[in-house]
DNA sequence: ATTAAATAGTTGTATATACATATATTGTTT
DNA sequence: AAACAATATATGTATATACAACTATTTAAT
């Protein structure tokens, strides 16, 4: 019975309730899956993507807002996520000459290792996503997307 | 484009790692919204969600465990989230005489009035949902039920 | 040139999550 | 009965989110 049976209820009055509350808990559902695919590794999961980021514009910077533009979480607070990483040494920041508004951040080579080892564990990961079909998942995505408008 | 455009970024790998993050995306898109409709009513998405739990259990009385086991973020800390809706009168908590280490949970008359207001208002953050119809809320339904397995 | 507006990022505060550890109470074993 | 295990909840710490207010810098307007 699905996602009632999850949450220990049997009557949601409408289709679109069911399916927001069941695409909230979906997404508790793969982050705590995240959780424990990154703890290994030191990291959290908003850390990660932001390493990810990072890693698809090097070598070159990326400035702090289109880090938070490309983050899945557009309201998490980019700032104070790279000065983790940057603790870390994970990530370089450093005021831009051309405009002294802005930070560059780059990802250093220890975060590239880092999420090279990250990747070698990924089939592993990817096994908790064995239930659906190529097919289904497309339809899945294409429902999400059609979802938001 | 999809959650690609919404991202920025135009290439993932799988349809399986689209999902995930198409997933948590929607998520998040879905928890805004659930913000703004509730931030009027002085409570946060969590605190609502534990309210609705107490009402659909009212006027019976329920244990802390009880409560957390049909929260959609099952990690939460329903002790601290109780506290803080019992601060606001919202609910009351009791030892239980039978069971010593039990606390009884109930929601209040004003409680069950923030909720009777917020519901009057539920046709506006339906309207959210507007773009799929019944068939593909099921569809997606079912297909986020077969994820999880 | 001065003022106003826009941009880029930082910081403070309240809320919530993640996880480990701790306390009190009850149930079970020997 | 004493010791141990199980149950129910609470708490401490680190991390992260939500939102507003703030500083610094650059651009636009008059």
């Amino acid at each position: 019975m699905g996602i009632e049976a999850d949450i220990k209820q049997n009557k949601f009055t409408t289709e679109q309730e069911k399916a927001a509350i069941n695409i909230l808990y979906t997404a508790s559902w793969i982050e705590s899956k995240n959780l424990k695919r990154l703890k290994p590794f030191g990291i959290t999961t908003q850390q990660f993507n932001v390493l990810r980021i990072l890693r698809g514009s090097h070598p070159k910077k990326m400035m702090l807002s289109d880090i938070a533009s490309r983050m899945i979480d557009k309201n998490s607070n980019a700032t104070r996520l790279v000065e983790k990483l940057r603790n870390n040494s994970l990530v370089t920041r450093e005021q831009c000459k051309d405009n002294r508004r802005q930070v560059d951040i780059n990802i250093t080579d220890k975060g590239l290792d880092l999420l090279t080892a990250i990747d070698a564990e990924t089939d592993n990961w990817v096994s908790n996503f064995k239930n659906l079909s190529t097919i289904e998942f497309k339809s899945l995505n294409a429902l999400l997307d059609k979802l938001r408008g």
